[in-house]
DNA sequence: TGTAAGCGGGG
DNA sequence: GTGTACGCTTACA
């Protein structure tokens, strides 16, 4: 016997000897990669029988069940009495074992149909879930294993591989540091960009990792940089990546993309020469799973597509809408791609020129930027593993419910309930028809106000179930009819005061965890804090998302009834503080959800801060409303062409004079730059200046401008995406001409692109005048179209909150002559 | 107005 | 694989 410490990375099963095997790979304590065998595990489900139902008769029949499926027995090896919670009541069921996790599904609805059996519960859990779940085994956590005492070798494992007597994790400490391996291809099509395997070669492919840089390519050129590797052909390229991988030995290896594009691209072209991509470290080729979700499992090592990471998680904090390698490196890296003209790497390659070096050096430094991308979000999956406490790979590909579902499937042993099944197709209909009420939206009224003051509820969903109770085996019990209802009209709600819910306890688990975690970090030091930080930030986006997921149709445990609760209460609360703010005196602005945007007039600030203070020692439970923050100014604006109050859409700014924009076009791509300008100017003039005269004036002067054919052509170029190719058009707008005239001159045009154009002067169509901006004279342009169209709807509703231009700009004289409008 | 289809990321 | 995404925009009936 020996001992083993390490550090769970990822994990596999396999059928030997009539049974499945637990593979688990890892990361010893002094840096090893190996895999501890658990050979202690068994497939189960669970059977509740119908109502008066033998249990004795119905174990009998269980145990005798069997089937052969292609020469493979499957059958049940233990039918045991098993008792455990579901829907808040205990329910006696039986814990059926079988042989392999085959014989789930193999025999789940030959048992459906047996007599005296009511339903089967849990039969979709995953074999390699369903164990770290009941060994109580987190990944990346550091784990002591007993295992055999032998040399490790075995047949195809790629590491030492060790049968494991015992298993377990008591010690503190988790894995941190990671071999990081990123790598990207480029691909040769002489038509265009877009490719694809089966007819597409690969002539690069780069990785980066630590201390290591490598570009292989399979055409000679003249070139400097030293990490460029020539081989034969593309045959080669694919055996020296996997060469390269083994070397390297990764426990991640991050891609772009690379679920989508440069794994499976990797795997079809190495099948036209018979290649086995078989970098996983059991010695199996990496699996193409199949379907619309695409992803590339290698066993033992994680392979982590990082846009996939980024674009679920991540995404809430950046400001980018487009989730392109190039704009998320701009924001989390500051750093662009190098800038190469793809369109030239067929022709250079076919002349085998020079110019390769560059799209080798371009190759590099995706690897890079992919490589940095990674280690700055791989905490934030880190610890996202361990509180979800699934694998790496499977929390990677984890959309917001699912995060949700599984820990709460996890947290379900622990409190002895029964985890609910999936709804079927039906059900999830009925469930999608079903809309709840949202959440509750003030109308302000348009002006620019001095001294606002804005608190929000602290999570208030969360605090809302928390504090109300609000759980599916809560809802509506026999202990409190006729207490407190819920106050949402047509419906009859209310939750359990007696019995804490499953919800409500794990979610303060999570909060209080949350505020714990906030508080080390304030004396924490600088290395630990960004692990730190992306605890705290899991734990709230996990704490976030279970008032989704009670709504959520797919959910398991789905109580559309408490989804419908918690936004009642949302309501009721904020319309309570409103209600409150008015009575003291104060004017009310403006509210969304859970903010309340409260006007100063001659008040003291502390007038308002003794509200809030009020506010919280009448609010029960965890429930508390926050001081936001004091603004010298806020701007409201109507909806167009009518007196009402657009709703989340206004303007502030602080006592620093930094400016907040919410709702207004200013992001909005389709927009020419000019109208973008002045839209921010007008803005900055009115909250920073105080000086709507001056913004009038401005808007005026570059009305001026325009139709002085003063203004750049570069300010007038009105960027729009392609979605789909030209041909697929019906309707032709603009961009769609413009694309059309550059395809008939021979330039690529293909789905995504992005299409500027410039409207010229003329009587025809707007789309028959649009054109490139490189195709017009300076001061070629329809001014009247860029001052109707683009300018003044940017800021007509801004002006209209001063007096300025109202009747002409409301009045709906869309066809009104130039200069008619000043 | 409601529903179906299709896209995203990559080259 | 004891499983298969999802949320939004645009096109079209």
């Amino acid at each position: 016997m020996a001992a083993i410490q390490f550090y769970p990375i990822d994990l596999t099963y396999k059928v030997s000897g009539g049974k499945a095997d637990i593979y688990i790979f890892g990361r010893t304590t002094d840096g090893k990669q190996i895999c501890v065998v658990d050979p202690d595990f068994e497939p189960y489900f669970y059977v509740l029988p119908a109502k008066g139902a033998s249990t004795i008769v119905l174990k009998e029949n269980l145990t005798k069940i069997q089937e052969t499926v292609d020469g493979k027995e499957l059958k049940v090896t233990k039918a045991e009495d098993a008792k455990k919670m579901l829907d808040g009541r205990d329910r006696n069921a039986i814990k059926v074992t079988v042989n392999i996790p085959k014989a789930v599904p193999g025999l789940r609805d030959q048992i459906r149909e047996l007599k005296d059996v009511d339903s089967i519960l849990e039969y979709d859990v995953l074999y390699t879930r369903r164990y770290l779940i009941d060994k109580k085994i987190t990944p990346l956590v550091l784990t002591d294993a007993e295992v055999e005492d032998t040399d490790g070798r075995i047949e195809r494992m790629k590491v030492p591989t060790f049968k494991a007597t015992s298993i377990s994790q008591t010690e503190d400490g988790s894995l941190n540091e990671f071999r990081i391996l990123a790598f990207d291809i480029e691909t040769y099509n002489p038509q265009g960009k877009a490719t694809v395997p089966e007819k597409h070669p690969i002539v690069m492919l780069s990785l980066y990792g630590q201390d290591f840089k490598k570009v292989i390519t399979w055409k000679r050129f003249k070139t400097d940089l030293d990490y460029v590797e020539f081989v034969e052909g593309e045959a080669q390229l694919l055996e020296r990546f996997k060469e390269l991988v083994a070397e390297y030995s990764p426990d991640v290896m991050a891609g772009y993309y690379s679920d989508g594009f440069d794994m499976p691209f990797i795997i079809k072209r190495a099948e036209k020469y018979k290649i086995k991509i078989d970098i996983s470290l059991d010695g199996d080729v990496a699996i193409l799973g199949r379907g619309r979700a695409k992803a590339i499992d290698t066993v033992g090592i994680v392979h982590f597509d990082i846009l996939n990471f980024i674009r679920r998680v991540i995404s809430r904090k950046l400001k980018t809408d487009v989730y392109t390698l190039d704009e998320v490196s701009a924001e989390l890296l500051g750093e662009k791609k190098d800038d190469v003209d793809l369109d030239r790497l067929a022709p250079a390659w076919d002349a085998a020129s020079d110019e390769l070096s560059d799209f080798a050096k371009y190759n590099l430094k995706d690897s890079r930027l992919t490589y940095e991308l990674c280690e700055k979000i791989l905490p934030n999956l880190l610890e996202l593993v361990k509180l979800i406490g699934q694998s790496m790979k499977d929390v990677n590909r984890m959309s917001f419910s699912q995060l949700v579902e599984w820990y709460l499937i996890r947290r379900a042993a622990d409190f002895n309930q029964f985890i609910p099944n999936r709804p079927h197709h039906g059900v999830l209909e009925d469930r999608m028809a079903e809309r709840v009420k949202g959440a509750f939206v003030f109308e302000p009224t348009p002006g620019l106000y001095d001294n606002v003051v804005v608190f929000d509820f602290r999570s208030l969903y969360p605090s809302i179930i928390v504090s109300h109770n609000i759980s599916i085996e809560t809802l509506n019990c026999d202990c409190c009819r006729g207490k407190e209802q819920v106050p949402v009209e047509g419906y009859d709600l209310w939750f359990c005061k007696n019995k804490k819910g499953f919800f409500p306890t794990v979610l303060k688990e999570i909060i209080t965890r949350r505020t714990r975690v906030k508080e080390i970090m304030k004396t924490a030091d600088e290395k630990k804090r960004p692990f730190l930080d992306a605890r705290q930030e899991s734990l709230k986006v996990l704490s976030n998302s279970f008032y989704g997921y009670l709504g959520f149709y797919a959910a398991r445990w789905y109580s559309k009834d408490s989804a419908r609760s918690v936004t009642a209460y949302g309501r009721h609360y904020i319309h309570q503080v409103i209600d409150d703010a008015k009575e003291k005196g104060f004017e009310v602005l403006y509210s969304d959800t859970d903010s309340i945007f409260i006007h100063l007039k001659d008040k003291p600030e502390v007038d308002s801060i003794k509200f809030c203070e009020d506010i919280n020692a009448k609010l029960p439970g965890m429930m508390e409303l926050e001081y936001e923050g004091t603004y010298k100014r806020a701007l409201f604006v109507s909806i167009k062409d009518s007196d009402s109050g657009a709703k989340k859409k206004y303007a502030m700014i602080d006592k620093d004079n930094r400016i907040m924009i919410k709702g207004f076009e200013t992001v909005r791509r389709n927009v020419s730059p000019i109208a973008k300008r002045v839209q921010q100017e007008v803005i900055r003039m009115v909250l920073e200046d105080k000086e709507p005269k001056k913004a009038y004036e401005y808007v005026r002067n570059t009305v001026q401008d325009l139709a002085d054919k003063r203004v750049a052509t570069e300010e007038l170029a009105i960027p729009t995406k392609l979605t789909k190719p030209i041909e697929a058009y019906d309707s032709i707008g603009p961009h769609v001409a413009v694309a059309k005239r550059m395809k008939a001159k021979g330039m690529e045009v293909y789905p995504g692109m992005i299409v500027s154009y410039v409207v010229t002067p003329g009587k025809d169509k707007i789309r028959d005048r649009a054109k490139l901006p490189e195709e017009v004279k300076q001061g070629e342009y329809d001014a009247e179209y860029y001052i109707n169209n683009q300018v003044v709807p940017a800021v007509e509703t801004i002006l209209d909150v001063f007096g300025y231009g109202s009747e002409e700009l409301t009045g709906g004289k869309k066809q009104s002559k130039l200069g008619q409008y000043f």
